[in-house]
DNA sequence: GGAGATTTGTGCGTATGTATG
DNA sequence: TCATACATACGCACAAATCTC
């Protein structure tokens, strides 16, 4: 019989209630003295357990405010000199760029937390297909927001990139902070839009870029079909 | 002017110490009662400080021992060095890694083009698991070329770790040249070891490793859980 | 905006358990 | 057997950020 510590317990007790759902993303979980009391232990020893979670990526904490059940199920960083280069250009393909979709509409409980505003606060939406040598290879979809962006839809209508519409919005420049890679089944739509069976395994990309200021102007994610690409990182 | 915790100034201090080369891999750091009376500072802020090094992977601590170091980051200011399992288990959560096969054989036709070897070639393959909190996050593959690393076989036998078995062979630094990611389907082996549906998405990584000669010695590839796992590039 | 209460972060002290050598 | 060294756990105090009124 193995004897697990108290705060491994609390850990688990607590990742057992986000895995159950008893917390949605974003919610607060209870105070470290309402823990601390619910358990019959001292607050260090909750603290102990929190940090765990914490560095699972399950939770984030916030000094004054609480403790908050993270949006990501686990992260696992791999490098911090890594760039993160798309190679689907890769001898002689020639890629092109469909629009699939661009509208405005409010802000997903996810979209806002990524792109630090509120939830419901109105963002420009861009979804697109990329092709190489006239086949789909990925779907990209890209969130902005509209209220330190005024007339990106406007702009992503006229330019032909989210580069050089970003620039005329005024983002000069603009720096990827994260990205996170895990692997998904494609959903129906998925699986029409780049031609695989619904289900087929596709490599999921989501990133936020920063303005020059520090604050995020857009989150991407991308879905790309993973028997036909491979993604290089190059050190 | 930030202000900056006393935990964290003692582990910038040992990371500098680490990074100038002050102890060799393996080396035992001082006690804890010794550094806090170094320090001037309780042992308490010193094991604050000494764990976030050890959720960096640079130390391991065995209780009744001591901390001793796990790896000398050379790769600190300058440098393309990025070890991907090191880093995984940087991340934390109680990793584990469990060795599921060894042994020697010809290299098959991709295995002796990334090692730049021929066809046939012997080779040394190593398949193994990793855990993390008892549960498997990741199957892993390494292929190393024997024509050029004599008696591989028995340091990963003897050592628990491929920067050790690759030390052990006269390897002492090694980088990774490339890393390519892609997204397939489960087979009905890896299903099983991961504990996944069969033909559950998975996240497939590739890389090859090339010693400071510039020779490849290591080819590997790793089948992470996609529903469990996200890999995170921080910029 | 300001004052006070709340909540997490840091640090110290003490005690005991457990593995190591 | 015994001392050493890390691991766990409690308690106290204050700082810093946040939230509420």
């Amino acid at each position: 019989m193995k004897k697990t510590p108290i705060w491994k317990a609390i850990a688990d007790a607590l990742r057992g209630d986000l895995a159950e759902g008893r917390y949605r993303t974003g919610e607060r979980l209870p105070t470290e003295a309402a823990l601390a009391d619910r358990f019959g232990v001292n607050r260090h020893t909750v603290r102990h357990g929190i940090s765990a979670l914490v560095e699972e990526g399950l939770v984030h904490t916030r000094r004054g405010a609480g403790a908050f059940v993270a949006a990501t199920p686990t992260d696992y960083p791999i490098g911090n000199r890594v760039r993160f280069h798309e190679n689907l250009i890769a001898a002689g393909r020639r890629p092109e760029k469909q629009m699939l979709m661009l509208d405005e509409r409010a802000a997903t409980a996810g979209e806002a937390q990524a792109l630090e505003i509120a939830a419901g606060d109105p963002v420009c939406a861009y979804h697109g297909l990329s092709l190489a040598d006239e086949h789909p290879v990925a779907i990209f979809e890209s969130i902005f927001p509209l209220v330190r962006l005024v007339g990106i839809t406007q702009a992503l209508k006229k330019t032909d990139g989210v580069t050089a519409a970003l620039r005329l919005v005024g983002v000069d420049d603009f720096t990827r902070v994260s990205t996170r890679l895990t692997a998904v089944r494609a959903t129906a739509t998925q699986a029409l839009l780049l031609q695989v069976a619904e289900g087929d395994p596709l490599l999921k990309t989501t990133g936020v870029n920063h303005s020059d200021l520090g604050q995020p102007v857009e989150y991407g994610r991308s879905w790309f079909a993973g028997d036909r690409i491979t993604l290089t990182l190059e050190t």
